[in-house]
DNA sequence: GGATAATCGAGACGGTACGTCGCGTCTTCAT
DNA sequence: ATGAAGACGCGACGTACCGTCTCGATTATCC
């Protein structure tokens, strides 16, 4: 649960006096909120819609949630979070190399951005106010926490000896991540699997020249094919 | 002059019948949606508003532009055409080294994106509708044209052998480009010029181990197979 | 209060939800109009200017009236009602004769309508589609009703035996009170007392030539009917 | 043709210098407003909507009146005026009493009113500025000429003895003419032939009780009978 | 068990901005 | 000189949501 929108709840209060607050309102808002993000888009997530579609009086909503960013924001990743851990279950557990299961995770994260939900989530963070505790919950709940898990995926290849003990991660990191975000937005290059791999390969590689003489064989597009014609 | 609001005639009109387009309009509109973003940000400029302070009729604006993020990226891209025009007469020609030029061209664009400006930028980018032509011209001119500015520095580099030549330029572009803008918008680490000399050097370096051996083993090309080929 | 604005409600509000409707909010609201009918004519009742003056959002004005003319008419019938209220007190109760009574009210409708405010509602029932309910209270209001006062008043002059009993009222009736409107339309003579006397004394004489003779051939239509009812 | 809107033009410019005024103009802007008369009622003629379907320069249609109320009663006498010309040859010459002509001339005058047009016009009527010499020269046109007529026959019945030579014809008039439009306006009542014999019927009666006993064998329906039964 | 109190539905309300229509004026080119 | 084309400032239209408010109804705990 999010404890982020009033729901700080913890302790529980000890005597709670009046009428106790109502459990499926807030999914009844959470799951209007979603329904119109499908189907109008992050601006067809008005409070007057959402309260409609809820069943359920403005001002409730408003006693809630300060505003739409932030129902919007709550519904997304409560639904996500649903999801994640319907996944958690059949994960892979383990993957053979930090790198390969680096590359799955990427895989997935593409997948989310590219589908119509990922959009929206680019859209979300962009307006909303960036101080908000919300909204940095926010981004982190959707990117930086993939971000992290990529960290320790890292810190477990430089361990492995599958890539330089030495290197700044966080630049590593931004650098892998980031260009995902940045195809989203632009728009100028497609986003896809063999996009995660060039990324990867590409830090990998480095840009160094090579010490030792001239470049030969090395074909011009991606790396992929580069290498098979080297082991050809 | 940006002529992707409803003025790309490209045939010059041959009779010009009616009254003549008023010109002082355009800039009178321009420079009025500029002060309201620069003191109320990207919401703060509403056709009402932008029509009162350019003292011009509402129904005046949208005979020429469609909606009020059409005015905002009109009016920021037209003033930046401007700065960069003057810019452009003090711009120091070529530099001694292709990758010395490409990290004082990010500097100007981290200090651009770090600006007031910046956030704003991508607030709209994100706001508006990404398959407008508008939209598509906007990311052009703030993005991605540095971004293309970056590969003829790049190639540069690769000629003049400070760079690998069969790298993928698209890839390693977007994995300078797109950190910068990932900083931006998640605000987990800082965007300066530590981070412009980080991002370089990360991707000169590489992340495979002893650079200087053989490399072999670990192909370039996905982490995958790499892992896998360690495996087998 | 007149009940044809959305404010027909039969049945009285068994529960009565939400927050009740303010009050003071009509009064406000047609005070407003009201002043700017005294002052700028019907054209100058604007929602924009109704809405400002009473200090009102515009969306609530069109929650309860559906456009100007609503407005402008609701405000008339009700300034009208209190004044008539006030009236009623020192009304003359019962005159010597009811041809004599017929005579003032209808000095009264004459003033009345060339008055200000008399010219206002020509021009509002001309204007306003004339098959709403509300146009046809408002006509009911000015002009239908005065007209209903003086069949009852001729009624009581034929069972006094001042007029003919056998006469066509509702043909006698717009006999008077549409040369009346007439005037005040077309402008083509003076609206004044000697014409509501005129009136009367034109509808006594009579145009047959001999009044005094045999009176045989010629016979008003109704009249006919009228009298044959009553030889059944 | 109608002189009153800026066309005086009487005497022949002497010398005409420049572009001569093109006369199709006229007719092309009046049937545009015409038609749309006909099809959207008062409100729908518009400046710009007669502009473009007379496919005329909205300046241009200033240029010869002063708004959109000239156009449209404009329009509407020129139209007329073509009317009475074609009817004006199958006139019925004389009837043989003027009573009996009155009472053709009504029903005619109840058919036009009756129609689709006859609305329009009471409604541009009580619109328009009552002052302007246009506004008059219309009502003129339209109620009063017929008014004119009707005190002919009037006058014509009197020297023939058919009714009173010392009636106040003017009331009279007025009590013939105003009901109708009373009735128009009002709709209390239906506006059709029995209404124009009940009017006719009504004022040659007189309401005047019958200084001889009861009445009795009173000859039928209308005065167009009646007539017709002097004249046989 | 009756007072007390928090919640909730409903929806009225003052506002701001939307995007559109029509007005009447003006400026320009072509005839 | 006329006329078409159409740009322009302006005022008003009617609508969508905003965020706040005030009700009555509901549902619990506490005295």
């Amino acid at each position: 649960m999010n404890p982020l929108v009033k729901d700080a709840v913890e302790a529980p209060p000890p005597a709670a006096r009046g009428r106790p607050r109502n459990l499926q309102l807030r999914h009844a808002v959470l799951d209007a909120a979603r329904e119109l993000l499908a189907q109008l888009g992050p601006s067809g997530v008005t409070m007057e819609a959402v309260a409609a579609r809820a069943g359920v009086g403005k001002p409730t909503v408003y006693r809630w949630w300060p505003n739409r960013h932030a129902v919007t924001m709550d519904a997304l990743m409560a639904s996500s979070e649903q999801e994640s851990q319907k996944k958690r279950k059949k994960a892979p557990a383990a993957s053979a190399s930090p790198l390969r299961a680096l590359s799955l995770q990427l895989n997935m994260v593409v997948r989310t951005l590219s589908s119509h939900m990922g959009r929206n989530v680019t859209t979300i963070i962009a307006a909303a106010d960036p101080d908000t505790e919300l909204s940095k919950a926010f981004r982190n709940h959707f990117i930086l926490s993939r971000r992290d898990e990529g960290r320790v995926l890292l810190q477990q290849a430089a361990e492995a000896g599958e890539i330089r003990a030495d290197a700044d991660l966080e630049i590593v990191l931004d650098q892998i991540y980031g260009p995902l975000f940045f195809r989203l937005l632009m728009g100028h290059a497609p986003l896809d699997e063999g996009f995660v791999e060039g990324l990867i390969g590409s830090l990998l590689a480095g840009l160094r020249t090579d010490p030792e003489k001239k470049r030969k064989a090395v074909a011009p597009t991606a790396a992929v094919r580069a290498s098979r014609s080297k082991a050809a």
